[in-house]
RNA sequence: UACCCCGUAGUGUAACGGUAGCACAAGAGAUUUUGGUUCUCUUUGUCCUGGUUCGAAUCCAGGCGGGGUAGCCA
C-alpha cells in the first residue's frame, strides 16, 4: 500500500508521539488540550518561546486548544503589567488562547475544598513546624526525613486549625498544611510537601480574601485537571515533581473528588528547556542588567526577552521555525545562537525589501560626471521576489560609499575599489578609481573616479566584467539617520559560567552596541514606518525602531548581519 | 553520598532489532549586478565494557560522563 520507507515518514518528537498514541487510543475523549502557565512576575524570554510553540503548536496540530493560565499562587510576586505583556508576546508569536484565559487563583475555592477533603481522609495535616524545622525534618538527599510531631493530629483539630489559618488568625509562616505521604521516600518532593502557607498579602485578583495560598505543586496539577487539560507539558526541572503531581490526582480520585464535568485526568510530560549560546534567560540576571543599566530596558534589542527580539527586528516566523528546527527532546542541549540568526536571515531574505545605506561614508567624486546633473536609476527591490518590483534611486556626481569598500593598498583577493581598479556601483555605472584626496595626516578623505556612461544600469555593452559591486548613496540626496549596530551582549558562549571572584557581568561584551549617529541612507528610507524591515544591501537586515523613530526621522536597528565570507577570508590571512 | 533523567559528526536532531540519515557549522567548487541568495561536492559520529541475537545506536547488565532534586518560589 505504500512506497514509503520508514525514513521517508515524517519523524516526530517524543511528545507528539505520546499525544498521537493517546488520540488514537481514544484517551481523554480524544481531546488534546494543553496549557501555557507563566508566572506573571516577569517578561517572556526566548526560552518561553519554545514552550509556547510546543504548547500552542501541538494543540493546533491536533485540532485541540491551548489555555493561557497565569500561575498566580504567590500573591507577593505578581503584577498586572506582566500579564499584559505576556499576552501581547504570545499574540505576536502568532498564537491565541481564544476565550481560555485563566488564573490559578480562579480555583482557590475548589482547591480549598479538596484540601479539606484530604484532611478528612487523613491525607493532609496542619503542621506547626517553622520553615527551618521543616527543613530539618525533611532529611537530605541521602538521609530519609522523619515525621513531623504534628503529623498525627486528629482530623477535627486539623480541620479547625486549617479553618482558622484561612480566616487569618495566625501570623505568616507559623503553620502550614501538609500532605501526608512518606518522609522516607527518596524523592524529597514526596516527604509530606507543603500545600498551603499562611501569607497575609493582597492578591492582585482575590484581594484580601485569602490568608492561605496554595503552593505550586498543590495548585498546578489540580488547575490542569479542572480545566480539562490532557497533556501538561513542562520543562525537565519538573520531572521530579511528577510523582507528586500524580499523587494528588490519584489520591483525590481515591477519596471521591473530581472536578465537575471532567472524565479523564491530565498527564505531565517534560522536555528540555531551550539553552542558547551567548544568552542568559535567568529572570534575576535579566533584571539586574536592566536595573544596573547595562542595557536600556527590558526591550533593549540585546536582551533575550521576546520584546527585545521584536524590537531587534526578529520575526515571529523566524522564531517559530527556529524552535521547530531545534526539536523537542529530553537532552539538555545548548543551541548555537547562530541557528537563531540563521532562521532570521532565511525568513528576511525572502521578504525584506533591499535598500542602500552607507554606514561609514567616504566621499566618491565622479570627475567626468557633469556637475549639477542628477538622474534616477532603477533598483530591484528584492531579487528573491520579482513581485516586489523596482524603485528609483537618485545618482549624482558626488556619492558616499562604505569606507570598507575602498583601500589604497589592498591585500590580495580584495575585489573592491582601489587605485586603478574598476567596480560596479550597484544599479548605476562602472567606475574606476583615478586618485585620492588626503588630509594633512595622510588619511584618505575622498576618492576620485571616472565613470563609463555606457554602463548605465550596471551592464557593460562590451561584456567586460568587474569583480565587485558596491553600494552607494548620492551625497546630495542622502538622508542621514541614526543606526544602531547590535552585537551579542556577552563575550563568552556560556555567560552564566563564571570563575571564582567574577560575575556574569564580567562577560559583558563592551562592543555589543555601536551607535552610528549619522549613516547616509537612500532617500526612500526616510519614509520608513516603525517595525518595517529592510535589507541594507551587503550589510544586513535592519528594522525601523518602534520606540525612537519619528515620522520622517527613522532610527534603524541592525537585526542581523548578512553572512560575510570576506571577513572569514580576512581572518584566515 | 541517595534518587530521577539524559549520552548518536563541531552543534542540534532522526533511525522504534535490519544500509547510521538530515539541518546548521566547517572545507572545495559553480552561478551571481549583494564577497548575499542558489546549486554541487567533501570532511567528521552511535561514551566504554560485556551479554542476548543471524543481526544492536536501539534490548539487558555493569561502568564512565552530564544534568536535576534538600523553598512555606514556580
Amino acid at each position: 500500500m505504500d512506497s514509503k520507507t520508514p525514513s521517508s515518514l515524517p519523524s516526530v518528537d517524543f511528545i507528539r508521539e505520546i499525544v498521537t498514541t493517546d488520540v488514537q487510543q481514544g484517551r481523554n475523549e480524544g481531546k488534546v488540550i494543553t496549557r501555557f502557565p507563566p508566572e506573571p512576575n516577569g517578561y517572556l524570554h526566548i526560552g518561553h518561546a519554545k514552550a509556547i510553540c510546543i504548547d500552542f503548536g501541538i494543540a493546533a496540530e491536533f485540532a485541540g486548544r491551548c489555555h493561557l493560565r497565569m500561575d498566580d499562587t504567590n500573591p507577593e510576586k505578581e503584577e498586572m503589567e506582566y500579564i499584559k505583556s505576556i499576552q501581547d508576546d504570545i499574540h505576536w508569536l502568532g498564537y491565541d488562547w481564544g476565550t481560555h484565559f485563566y488564573n490559578a487563583s480562579d480555583y482557590f475555592e475548589q482547591l480549598y475544598e479538596w484540601a479539606v477533603a484530604l484532611i478528612k481522609a487523613g491525607k493532609a495535616f496542619v503542621c506547626d513546624l517553622t520553615a527551618d524545622q521543616i527543613t530539618q525534618y525533611r532529611g537530605t538527599l541521602t538521609a530519609p526525613g522523619k515525621d513531623s510531631p504534628f503529623r498525627n493530629r486528629s482530623v477535627q483539630e486539623n480541620l479547625d486549625l486549617f479553618d482558622r489559618m484561612r480566616k487569618g488568625e495566625f501570623p505568616d509562616g507559623i503553620r502550614t498544611l501538609r500532605a501526608k505521604i512518606d518522609m522516607s521516600l527518596p524523592n524529597i518532593n514526596m516527604r509530606d510537601p507543603v500545600m498551603y502557607r499562611i501569607v497575609h498579602a493582597t492578591h492582585p485578583h482575590t484581594g484580601d480574601k485569602w490568608c492561605v495560598y496554595p503552593t505550586y505543586d498543590w495548585a498546578h496539577g489540580q488547575s490542569d485537571w479542572i480545566e480539562g487539560i490532557t497533556h501538561s507539558l513542562c520543562t525537565l526541572e519538573f520531572e521530579i515533581h511528577r510523582p507528586l503531581y500524580d499523587w494528588y490526582i490519584d489520591t483525590l480520585i481515591a477519596i471521591g473528588c473530581r472536578p465537575a464535568g471532567i472524565s479523564y485526568r491530565p498527564r505531565q510530560n517534560e522536555f528540555a528547556r531551550l539553552n542558547l549560546t551567548y544568552t542568559l534567560t535567568s529572570k534575576r540576571k535579566l533584571a539586574q542588567l536592566v536595573k544596573e543599566k547595562h542595557v536600556n530596558g527590558w526591550d533593549d534589542p540585546r536582551m533575550s526577552t521576546l520584546r527585545a527580539f521584536r524590537r531587534r527586528g526578529y520575526t515571529p516566523e523566524a522564531i517559530r521555525n527556529f524552535v521547530k528546527e531545534v526539536g523537542v527532546t529530553k537532552f539538555e542541549s545548548v543551541i548555537d545562537f547562530g541557528r537563531l540568526e540563521n532562521a532570521l536571515r532565511e525568513d528576511l531574505n525572502k521578504r525584506a525589501p533591499r535598500r542602500m545605506a552607507v554606514l561609514r561614508p567616504i566621499k566618491v567624486i565622479i570627475d567626468n560626471y557633469p556637475e549639477g546633473q542628477t538622474e534616477e536609476l532603477d533598483a530591484v527591490n528584492n531579487p528573491e521576489d520579482p513581485s516586489a518590483g523596482v524603485r528609483k534611486v537618485p545618482f549624482s556626481r558626488v556619492l558616499y560609499i562604505e569606507q570598507d569598500d575602498f583601500m589604497e593598498n589592498p591585500p590580495p583577493k580584495y575585489f573592491r575599489l582601489s587605485p586603478g581598479i574598476e567596480v560596479r556601483l550597484r544599479y548605476a555605472y562602472f567606475v574606476k578609481c583615478a586618485s585620492v584626496d588626503k588630509d594633512a595626516a595622510g588619511k584618505v578623505v575622498a576618492v576620485h573616479c571616472t565613470y563609463d556612461p555606457a554602463t548605465r544600469g550596471g551592464d557593460a555593452p562590451d561584456k567586460r566584467k568587474v569583480k565587485a559591486t558596491i553600494h552607494w548613496v548620492s551625497a546630495q540626496h542622502a538622508h542621514p539617520a541614526e543606526v544602531r549596530l547590535y552585537d551579542r551582549l556577552f563575550n563568552t558562549s556560556n555567560p552564566g559560567d563564571v570563575p571564582e571572584g567574577k560575575t556574569f557581568l564580567d562577560n559583558l561584551n563592551p562592543k555589543s552596541l555601536e551607535v552610528i549617529p549619522s549613516a547616509q541612507l537612500e532617500p526612500s528610507l526616510k519614509a520608513a514606518n516603525a517595525d518595517e524591515r529592510f535589507q541594507f544591501e551587503r550589510l544586513g537586515y535592519f528594522v525601523c525602531d518602534t520606540v525612537e523613530s519619528t515620522p520622517g526621522n527613522p532610527v534603524f536597528n541592525r537585526s542581523v548581519t548578512l553572512k560575510d565570507t570576506w571577513v572569514k577570508e580576512q581572518k584566515k590571512a
